[in-house]
DNA sequence: CCACGCATAGTCGGTTCCGACTAATCAGTC
DNA sequence: GACTGATTAGTCGGAACCGACTATGCGTGG
C-alpha cells in the first residue's frame, strides 16, 4: 500500500502549479488564484496558504529561496519549485484525474434525507434549488462566452465547463425528481409528520 | 445575517434522522448507518460521531436518555431527540436542499491544471477515469435495481439514484473532453515544458 | 497635510476532525 | 476450557484548518 499523500491538502496543488511559472512569496499566490479566478477551484485561505507552503518545504517539493523585505514590511520569502516538486506535482494531478475519490457534497446527504421533509416541502426546496443552479449556470456560462469572445484558449477555463456540466446534470436531476413526484411515479411512503414511525410505534423489544 | 449552524458537520444530520426513529446510543448509529448503507452518504468515523453527538446535546437538539450498561463494558449512553432538534433538523434539511453550497471536489482541482499534464496523458488519465466511473456507475445500477425487485420504495434509495446521474453526468464530460481532444477542437496551447509560460517571459517591471 | 481606508504580508490560537488505541464480551474450535 | 478473532463501545492526542488579528505602507480627497 502506497503511504498517503504527505500534502494532502488541495491547495497545495495549486501553489505547486502556480510555482511551475515563477517563484513567489505565499501572498502573492493568494493573490494571483484570485486574479486568475482559481479560487473557485481551490479553497484559498490565508492560514491554509501558510500551513501548506510550509508542509511542501518540510517535504521538499517547494524550497525557500530570498528572503527579502521592503522598508519596514514583513518579510516575504519566495519560494521556487524544486525537481522533486516538479515531478510530484504532475505524478498528483495525473492521480487526481485518474481516480475518482469518494467524497461526501452536502446535498448528497440532504438528498438521503429527503423523505423526512414530506412530499410538498421537498417539491418546494428542490424548485428552489433549480432556481439557484439556474442562476449559477447562466453565470458561468456568460463567463465562458466571455472567454470565448477574447479568444481566451479554451483549455484555461475548463475547469468552467466541467463546473457547468455538473451543475447542470444536479438541475436536470431536480428537476426530474420533481416530475416524477408529480406524476406519482416517485411516491411518499407514509410518513405524514415525520416523527410517527411505524417502525418506532410498534415497540420493539430489546 | 444568520449566525453559522452550531453544529456543521453533516453527520450530525444523519444523527438527527435516526433518532426520529429511535433513541440510540452512538456506536449503534454508526452500525445503523453502515447497514442501511447511508455511509455512502455521510462520512461516518467514529471520532467524529462522538464529537458530533456531544456538540448536538450542548446545543439541546438531542438529550441523553439513560446510561445503561451491561456487564462490564463501558457504558451505553442513549440519546433522543428533542422537540427543537426535530424542528431544526427539517430547518437543516430544507436549507441543504435549497441551498446550493460552493465545494471544492478535488477532481475540479485536478481539472483547472489539466494543461499542466500535457495533452497524451490528460487523454490517457480521463480515459482511466471514464473505466473507473463506469464500473462504479454499474455497481449503483445493480444496487438500484435489486431494491427495485425487492420492491423497496425508490425513495428509500433516492440518493443512489443521485449519485449515479452525477456519476455518469462526469463520465459524459470526460468522454467529451477527449473526444474534442481527438477532434481538434480543444486545442493545446503550446507548453510542452510546463515551466516557459509566455507571461513569465513577458518579463513585467519589479 | 493628515485622516481614513485599502492593499500588503503574515501570525496565532481555538476548533474540528479523525485514526489509532483500549478493553471487554462473544462465538467458535481444537 | 483456553486461545483466537470478530464485535461491541468508546477515548484520546495530534494534525489540519480557518478566522480573527497585527502591523506597515500607499493613495487620495477635503
Amino acid at each position: 500500500m502506497a503511504k498517503r499523500r504527505p500534502v494532502s491538502n488541495l491547495l497545495g496543488l495549486a501553489v505547486l502549479g502556480l510555482l511551475t511559472e515563477q517563484p513567489m512569496h505565499p501572498y502573492e499566490m493568494g493573490a494571483t488564484l484570485r486574479e486568475r479566478k482559481l479560487d473557485g477551484s481551490f479553497k484559498v485561505r490565508t492560514g491554509s496558504l501558510y500551513d501548506v507552503v510550509e508542509a511542501l518545504q518540510r517535504v521538499g517539493w517547494i524550497a525557500a529561496d530570498t528572503t527579502e523585505r521592503e522598508g519596514r514590511r514583513p518579510e516575504r520569502t519566495v519560494y521556487s519549485l524544486t525537481e522533486l516538486g516538479q515531478l510530484e506535482f504532475a505524478q498528483w494531478l495525473d492521480e487526481l484525474v485518474r481516480t475518482p475519490v469518494k467524497e461526501y457534497p452536502s446535498f448528497l446527504a440532504a438528498v438521503s434525507y429527503l423523505g423526512a421533509l414530506g412530499q410538498e416541502r421537498a417539491v418546494q426546496a428542490l424548485q428552489e434549488r433549480v432556481s439557484v443552479l439556474d442562476t449559477e449556470i447562466r453565470g458561468i456560462q456568460a463567463t465562458l462566452a466571455e472567454a470565448e469572445r477574447q479568444h481566451v484558449p479554451r483549455l484555461f477555463i475548463i475547469e468552467a465547463d466541467y463546473a457547468a456540466a455538473m451543475a447542470t446534470a444536479e438541475r436536470d436531476w431536480c428537476l426530474r425528481i420533481v416530475r416524477e413526484m408529480g406524476e406519482g411515479t416517485l411516491t411518499w411512503p407514509d410518513r405524514p409528520e415525520p416523527t410517527r414511525s411505524a417502525l418506532a410505534s410498534a415497540g420493539g423489544s430489546s
